[in-house]
DNA sequence: AATTCGCGCAACCGCAATGAA
DNA sequence: GTTCATTGCGGTTGCGCGAAT
């Protein structure tokens, strides 16, 4: 059995209200096993008279919530997979913060976990890059920049003899396809064709085939080709180099963002991309 | 070695929806 | 149609732990 923090805690009286009977805090081990018993034997629901049935002082609210986010057999635990963080990537994107609706389509995973992971994960990718979670620059970089090397990491596990993919990866991977196509990312030799005319201020290149940076005379691929047109239809680009002011005329200023700060810290572990281990900077010729 | 800081996550809270009386 | 209890959901809080200083 898995010891939870709250279980380790037993005899704490944390929260505990003296007025009351009523328990507050972390669930002790013996609290545990009276819920699952109960619930065992007669099932979900009726949580209020559980609760005084199973003589848990606790409240209805209190056991189902330990019960659903916790004591549930078919509970996955550990790191969310690649294909997990993608599903909730793209759910979100269609359905914003209905946590339960997404969990829906993660079995084993609960509407608390993704609501924690959005939290501490994106919404945190989200503050370093000072730009809201919900904006549209944020929502551009995910699938420019995070989208992509999940699947790249979705395909190095899938490649891996070891890889641990559950059984239901092969339809969540359909799923995400189905939902919105992604940019797949390759490596990309820089184009002949970037010209001073596109150089920024920050040295970075933006082309039809993806973004280029100038940082202590090397260049830097960060991020690549996209198969479909969605890139550029989302970012209203042609098939030409666009420079960044064009990027940002367009309405997406994709990279409120110093590129250069990205680069540095590519090996600090401050930033989105490099947090989550998902982010390389791939050094190209020049 | 001691202290501080930041993160992850379990659990609480308030509110809305639902259903029974 | 109204009231009240229960359930479900999303937002928030704060504890415990490990990393950094």
């Amino acid at each position: 059995m898995i010891m939870s923090k709250s279980s380790v805690t037993a005899g704490s009286d944390f929260y505990e209200e003296d007025a009351s009977e009523i328990r507050k805090g972390p669930w002790t081990l013996e609290e545990d096993n009276l819920l699952i018993q109960y619930v065992t034997c007669h099932g979900e629901g009726r949580w209020n008279s559980l609760a005084k049935c199973a003589g848990l002082k606790r409240t209805g609210k209190s056991c189902r919530l330990r019960w659903l986010n916790y004591l549930k057999p078919d509970i996955k635990r550990g790191n969310l997979t690649p294909h997990e963080q993608l599903l909730i990537l793209e759910l979100h994107s269609e359905w914003g913060n209905r946590w339960s609706k997404i969990a829906q389509h993660l079995p084993g995973r609960t509407d608390n976990e993704i609501k924690n992971y959005w939290r501490t994960r994106v919404q945190k990718q989200a503050r370093q890059l000072k730009v809201d979670s919900n904006s549209k620059k944020f929502v551009e970089a995910i699938r420019m920049f995070w989208k992509p090397r999940l699947l790249e990491k979705m395909k190095q596990e899938s490649s891996s003899p070891s890889s641990s993919s559950s059984s239901s990866s092969a339809s969540i991977e359909t799923q995400v396809f189905t939902a919105a196509p992604s940019p797949v990312l390759v490596e990309h030799p820089k184009p002949k064709n970037i010209s001073l005319g596109n150089k920024e201020e920050h040295g970075d290149y933006f082309t039809a085939a993806g973004a280029y940076s100038e940082f202590d005379d090397e260049y830097y691929c960060y991020f690549a080709d996209l198969p479909s047109q969605g890139m550029m239809a989302a970012a209203g680009m042609d098939s030409q180099d666009i420079s960044l002011s064009e990027c940002h005329a367009e309405g997406v200023d994709w990279f409120g963002i110093n590129h250069h700060d990205l680069a540095r810290s590519s090996s600090s572990s401050s930033t989105f991309w490099e947090t989550d281990e998902l982010w390389q900077f791939r050094k190209i010729g020049v």
